[in-house]
DNA sequence: CCAATAAATGAATGACGTTCATTTAGTTCC
DNA sequence: GGAACTAAATGAACGTCATTCATTTATTGG
């Protein structure tokens, strides 16, 4: 046996010339313990993100930075949009849903959306995926929802509207996010601006009221509407 | 001259051999009649959407249904994003803003919001484009900003809010638009139902309604939380 | 009339996601 | 404990796409 796999080794062209500390280029076949799983590509994924963002996430640089070959990957996930889609769900497992179940329905509303709305501002390209994926393989997802349908329950919303209320909710966290990135500048008419002097006029009166961040502003306002008008679907409850 | 130009030519291999049906294939060199321009472009582009979708714009495709080489689109358009931007401005004078001005504030908010809504869920792949846009670039996307504002304004509306509500109003829309878009069983758990049971009874609750259209339900349900507390925003008018 | 510019072609490029044949190692079954 | 099967890696290749560039031809402005 050891005699048979030796004589089909290739002539020893140095077998690890030195200790170096390069990468050590692994050779073709299945390694003796895995190197990948769904969990470091998600970590790799993530770090590759914060450091590149969306457009250095490819498939290409994903794998360098496992220090594996690209085709590797496609062991552990079908396709790019599943890479999307394990790292939104790591993103949903951070969104706060604590405040439901402890606190009043209205602060646990505010605190989850402005929470989710900070996490996915950071992370907009996922948005497109997102929105038209089915839950059943979002388990974090899954269970953030849960939470969230709980403390509607609770709080006395008419079962038949929870969802759609949800849904309401998320829908405008989702377009909120894409806003944040938006660039300050973004509603300078320019040399159009004397064609729309109501709208320039409006502009430059926010503008003149200088809040640290306008994103917020309307993002508060609209949520606050959203959970003033809810709030009032609620039946009695002795909390 | 004319002497110079014609030894110039090469030795006529069949100057059209006949007037057959065939595209015609265009020499190299400036075309004596411009074959390009942004409107063409805008209108194919359109047209390549509604026939293949968002998958089937690439800028071949645009080029072929135009009768052109690829690169010639580049001497009218800068990339891609651009005629992305083209066909944004395009959607944007088909949002209905004929009520403001004509009818009272929270029909004519009414009528916008759907409008809005409704011609963009068929083109989803345009809002992270539209959402960082400089509207300096989107003089059709100005005017539906300017009657928009010019509406609230006339409603009474505090200048300095007016664009908070808008964006606000805007990240509805947008957030539901993707809603519009989603299967219709991206509810449901699957597997995992049994361990998200608040969600998969309100899930249930929500389906036996039979709604035609879930997505309409919980638009309808935020649009009007939003124009209800928005509409508590305004001051007295005598209309 | 001549120089500059505009608008087309066609060839080439460089990312990028993905597939496939191949190699090697672990797992299961008799 | 060996054979068959499966899992996980490499590396080469492919196809699609947006974009660039040299070149050609026509129009325009001084």
């Amino acid at each position: 046996m050891l005699g048979t796999q030796a004589a089909e080794r290739p002539p020893m062209p140095a077998p690890t010339p030195a200790p170096s500390t390069l990468p050590a280029r692994r050779r073709a076949g299945r390694p003796t313990a895995a190197v990948l799983d769904q969990d470091g590509i998600t970590t790799a994924a993530l770090e590759l993100i914060s450091n590149k963002g969306y457009n250095g996430l490819t498939m290409a640089a994903l794998a360098r930075s496992l220090g594996v070959a690209p085709s590797a990957l496609y062991n552990h996930v079908g396709s790019k949009d599943d890479v999307l889609l394990l790292v939104e769900d790591h993103l949903a497992a951070m969104v706060d849903v604590s405040a439901f179940g402890s606190e009043p329905w209205d602060v646990a509303v505010r605190r989850w959306a402005w929470s989710y709305r900070d996490v996915f501002s950071e992370h907009t390209p996922l948005i497109p995926v997102i929105a038209v994926l089915p839950v059943a393989n979002a388990p974090k997802t899954l269970a953030m929802y849960e939470a969230v349908t709980a403390g509607f329950r609770d709080a006395g919303f008419p079962e038949e509207k929870i969802i759609s209320a949800i849904v309401a909710l998320e829908a405008f966290v989702f377009g909120a996010a894409y806003d944040v990135t938006a660039p300050e500048d973004i509603f300078d008419a320019g040399s159009l601006a004397e064609q729309v002097p109501n709208f320039t006029a409006a502009v430059d009166r926010l503008a003149a009221e200088e809040h640290a961040r306008p994103t917020d502003v309307a993002f508060n306002l609209g949520l606050e509407a959203l959970i003033t008008g809810f709030g009032a679907l609620r039946e009695a409850v002795s909390d």
